[in-house]
DNA sequence: AATATGACTGTCT
DNA sequence: AAGACAGCCATAT
């Protein structure tokens, strides 16, 4: 078990994810940039790699695309989730990034 | 080392 | 707005 590179950058994606507050969303980019500026991975096919695989125990659906849109797999359930959280969404359905971008931060505490 | 794949992103048409 | 193409990064075979 061990602590390898791989599971360090899991735990801190799915430690971005859940500092996630409701009613925001941020991108696999976004993730994969802050990410980027503490373990040295950085690509948001990675994030997107990881939240497939160990995303079922973090609020995923506040995790979206670059343009707003979502995958197909989360449609539906993320949809629900953001009609819950009152996510500010646009008229053709998609998350409005101008107003639920969140910036994520890095998970070893910094801010700043 | 090379090839194939993926919850990605940006640009062009 | 929607589709096609190229670029990027890590993993698995």
């Amino acid at each position: 078990m061990a602590s390898t590179r791989s599971e360090q950058y899991v735990e801190a994606v799915l430690a971005l994810v859940e500092q996630v507050p409701p009613g925001r969303v941020t991108t696999y980019g976004a993730v994969a940039d802050a990410l980027g500026r503490d373990l040295g991975r950085g690509g948001p096919r990675q994030v997107g790699s990881v939240m497939a695989t160990w995303g079922g125990g973090v609020p995923w659906w506040r995790v979206i695309r670059s343009d707003g849109t979502v995958p197909a797999h989360l449609g539906p359930e993320a949809l629900q989730c953001w009609w819950s959280e009152g996510t500010p969404l646009r008229p053709s359905g998609r998350v409005d990034l101008a107003a639920a971008f969140w910036a994520p931060t890095a998970a070893r505490g910094e801010e700043g």
